[in-house]
DNA sequence: TATTGTTATACTCTATAACTATA
DNA sequence: TATAGTTATAGAGTATAACAATA
């Protein structure tokens, strides 16, 4: 197998095990089943404030079409609010209630575990080098 | 956010990143219509030689009812074999067939330049550090 | 009793395209 | 004409559990 091969299936498996670990936590504190991508949503509007589809879209790497069904899932659910932008009345604001506020503090704490227990054969300085590296390949433009 | 929450969520956008950029170069290669884990279980074929259906699962990640689904698609579509263990009557004995073996060469092709394409920010120390970091932390045993 | 593989089900995620409305 | 968001659809992936055959 070529090393790029090879690379492919480890990253693809990382994202695997990663799955597989946080499942099982995430499933006990998703109470409105709205499912991982939702929980990586409400993650999102928790940290830029108020933001647009397409902002939380292009953060996730997600079509829009898939996070407005989900915005809508999450606004049914009590987690969102939704309003329109007063100056540009093509674009959504969006915010969190106060219930989706306790549920992203569940989800992150999810996934800190996970994420530790994920990366628990590497020491401090292994994991930040990691992070700097992730950092570099995403600050490519390509999508 | 947490260090830990921002490297969960680079490490679900790198995912993503690889798959949109390996999807529309596969799509052009996949003609037996196998889909994206079909193809890397193809690759898993090749490199281990003929091998069983839960050391494919284990190896992708993935659950052995979804590998068997799969191995069946891939003996119709005529780029796998199936045969049963000599000495374990419970075991499978799976191999590439020619025509597996030119789709796997076709597959190889476009993960290497995807893989290129999404790290090519990295220079070559850093692809190798990338590289052997994720090697420590997939030697984990936990699933 | 444990292991290998099969089958079925229900749900989530994804890509795509056609659509409305605003700019 | 371009952008933000909506809606609908079809296909792929996934978790889970119940099952048969073999060890």
């Amino acid at each position: 197998m070529t090393d790029e091969a090879i690379l492919a299936l480890q990253i693809d498996r990382l994202m695997r095990r990663f799955h597989s670990n946080l499942h099982p936590r995430a499933e006990r504190i998703d109470k409105e089943k709205i499912g991982p991508v939702g929980g990586m949503i409400l993650i999102v509007i928790s940290e830029s404030g108020p933001t647009t589809a397409q902002l939380i879209g292009s953060t996730l790497g997600r079509d829009k079409s898939q996070v407005s069904r989900l915005l809508n899932l999450l606004v049914k659910k009590g987690l969102v609010e939704k309003s329109t932008n007063d100056i540009d009345a093509r674009r959504l604001e969006i915010r969190l209630t106060e219930k989706g506020l306790l549920q992203v503090a569940a989800f992150n704490g999810a996934l800190i575990e996970a994420t530790k227990t994920i990366l628990g054969n590497l020491n401090k300085d292994e994991a930040r080098q990691f992070s700097n590296l992730l950092s570099k390949i995403m600050a490519q433009h390509s999508v």
